[in-house]
DNA sequence: CTGTTAAATAGACGCTGTCAACTGCGCGCA
DNA sequence: TGCGCGCAGTTGACAGCGTCTATTTAACAG
């Protein structure tokens, strides 16, 4: 049969190969995303792909939006929890947010830092939405340190968080860890020693924020 | 002209394609070095590269190899600053290394830390000289803290260096610093109150290294 | 009934990594 | 001197990839 096929109001190709796009990505990387392999798993020709996104690297940016808008959904949630558990806990939560999500998905978290695979400058939306997320983690450095707020914690911040991410999925750093149990002790402890360097150090500067 | 050609004990080609595929990683990223590319650019026919190595990610073994030794190098440099300028200057010098490195070889840098680009257990020596490099971040934490030292603030510093890196050269964190000068503040800056922290921070668990 | 557009299909092109087969040059050895 | 073997390449072929172009058909608007 060639050219269009009978009407199918039922089937969402598109959000078809959105997911089908995610599940390539997450099991084998950004190299097991080709267009044909998605249309393949999708059910359409090599070229039907092409009818709602411009490129391989359209899908990419549709997934990277999907990605930050996530992450900020996660980072939000650690940030609310300031007014009942105040902010050494969420500190810790939103770290534990940003690593949880990389490791649920690190497909998915690489190409949303991998501007040589999905070009943010190309996105608009990509960019907004790694401002969102970022907003976020900012949001949490001006509620640890108020009036004392500097550029340089928001950085130490979001680095620690992004390393710890990165070096984990990475495995360099996961590598030396032998079960999960042991790496999820050695990330409680980071995390507490984190949260008491970045609010105990605001002395340092002035700010009189008690430790513990 | 079939075959091979006339000796030529001048040429080293296993070390031109080697060079060759540094440039192309450096200038376009993962993707532009193509073995076919290399080849072309090193003058000898498509199949010549396979002579010397088993295939493409062979290619990139090597030059991840080169990357983390030149890495070890300097984060050595650094920390040999110790008995003149003491830890504090070390630990920024440290993180200056680390940095710099990252943004003075980008390409070469992401892929030393993409398994799915570059597997290490395939490479014994990656992950041997990965290891040197992670070495010479552990002896820093260890001359830093002393007998206080634990594997919690090892990955802190790691975490801390490595994400600033690549928050770096992946964009987002450069993206808002304008100017050349403007980044070279904040790094100092960042630096500087990262080593407060790290170094000031082991007061709270009992050790008695002053700050500054 | 006709024209337009959306949603696909089909085929081709050049690029890629890699497998297989072949070709010389030069050295060790008889 | 002659011979064979292995190193260092060459050439050709294949399948898979992204993407361009052209085509086809379903649905709808007037």
């Amino acid at each position: 049969m060639r050219g269009r096929p009978k009407a199918d109001p039922d089937r969402d190709l598109r959000g078809e190969l959105l997911r089908t796009s995610r599940l390539l990505l997450e099991q084998g990387g950004t190299a097991a995303l080709s267009m044909r392999e998605v249309a393949r798993l999708a059910g359409c020709t090599h070229q039907a792909p092409y009818h709602y996104f411009e490129d391989r690297e359209t899908i990419l940016a549709a997934l990277v939006v999907e990605g930050f808008d996530e992450l900020t959904d996660r980072l939000r949630a650690a940030n609310d929890l300031v007014p009942a558990q105040g902010v050494r806990a969420a500190m810790i939560a939103s770290g534990r947010a940003y690593v949880d999500f990389a490791l649920s998905q690190p497909g998915l978290f690489r190409v949303m830092f991998r501007p040589d695979v999905c070009n943010p400058l190309r996105f608009p939306a990509v960019m907004e939405a790694g401002s969102r997320a970022r907003n976020e983690l900012d949001r949490l450095n001006l509620i640890a340190h108020g009036n004392h707020a500097t550029a340089e914690q928001a950085t130490i911040l979001w680095a620690h968080v992004h390393g710890l991410a990165c070096l984990l999925i990475d495995g360099p750093l996961s590598m030396s860890l032998e079960t999960d149990h042991q790496r999820q002790r050695h990330l409680e402890a980071v995390a507490h020693r984190f949260a008491d360097m970045a609010l105990g150090a605001g002395d340092l500067t002035g700010s009189n924020f008690p430790v513990r």
